[in-house]
DNA sequence: CGAGTGATTGACTTAGATCAATGACCGTGG
DNA sequence: CCACGGTCATTGATCTAAGTCAATCACTCG
């Protein structure tokens, strides 16, 4: 995901920086592509709108990830992006991009490697959203997002946001952690949750 | 996601065929990578087992289709692959294909786009499970699989598998098909179902 | 023919959605 | 500075759609 990893200095430096207020939007569903973005700081939420206009949030990118990978091959974006916080973002245009991809192999394979792990990631939301309960549904995200030590996982950005992406309404998700609290299973400090089991 | 697309001619014929019985598995969640595997025909399924051994399908390859891409760059398999129906898929091992993608950045832009294809996929596929509605979702799935003429949606093997594929259990799935029905909003058809609405 | 599985329908239960109300917090403008 | 509008977090009461358990029929395969 971070574009170091990836983009070749060259292209790297030609990105055109921009600056988001939050709740500024970046692109719409629907809008035409330009290029592929960069978060350099701050964190942008990307949601797909369904028909009947429920909204799904296809993930939030923090400071090094890649935005809009697809619109490299699409002539629409297929989802909206807006910005939770202030943030910067690099826009790399789609023209130059690709054919720096085409003369760089080694940019290529790591490009590819990103998109694999978008593809794996994808999967195991998937997965998540599988599970019927509710409590079994917030115990996998949190195991799958332990973050080393201490058992910790840090929310992105709302509770209300995480009850979206695990697929439960907020009141649901509220009364699950509480539960789950009181029943010794996590711990809750501002913004954090500690897994106990 | 046809492997004609992006497969170099001289990779293309080195791959190694294997026959596969109905049922039969290809390799299991957790075994070790040996390269990208292409369906020549027949059906294959991915499956995801998580922790309390719930399935969820990651996908159905179908004649054309490409296998296990994020094997490219990881040691082990993150789904289990069956074949549904009797099936003969072609082995590319990893080392060659990768050195071969890296010389062929035609070759490359194919693949990262197939790779796209099957982010977008994904995303849609979670998008539809954020429908709480069963009705809803078995409409999003249809919508979303019209194939062209008639309005016509071919079912992938059973509806058992539909029901999994859609987070539903298939007794709710066979009421939400039988209530469409009855309201007119589906016509089935053995194996297809075509909209009416 | 019997075993195994898919398709289907019925009866019942429950977990999560829905509706509703409240308190905490924050930024903003008069 | 403080009142006000907005949103998040939280909890209660109620409802309902989907899950669960169960039975039956059709079909295929060895």
């Amino acid at each position: 995901m971070n574009a170091k990893d990836w983009l070749p200095a060259e292209i790297q430096s030609s990105g055109i920086a921009r600056r988001l207020v939050a709740g500024q939007m970046l692109f719409d569903q629907g809008d035409a592509t330009i290029g592929v973005y960069e978060v350099v700081s701050g964190k942008v939420r990307q949601v797909r709108v369904d028909p009947e206009g429920r909204n799904v949030v296809v993930g939030i990118a923090g400071p090094g990830e890649v935005l809009a990978e697809a619109s490299l091959f699409s002539r629409t974006h297929d989802c909206a992006a807006t910005a939770v916080t202030n943030a910067v973002v690099r826009l790399y245009r789609t023209a130059p991009l690709l054919a720096q991809l085409e003369r760089d192999p080694r940019a290529a394979l790591s490009f590819m490697a990103t998109l694999v792990e978008q593809i794996l990631n994808l999967r195991m939301r998937l997965e998540r959203r599988s599970i019927p309960s509710a409590r079994d549904r917030v115990r996998h995200y949190l195991t799958s997002n332990v973050g080393g030590r201490g058992r910790i996982v840090a929310l992105p950005s709302t509770l209300k946001d995480l009850a979206v992406e695990l697929g439960l309404t907020h009141e649901t998700l509220y009364r699950t952690l509480a539960e789950m609290s009181a029943n010794g299973e996590i711990a809750r400090l501002n913004g954090k949750i500690r897994l106990v089991g």
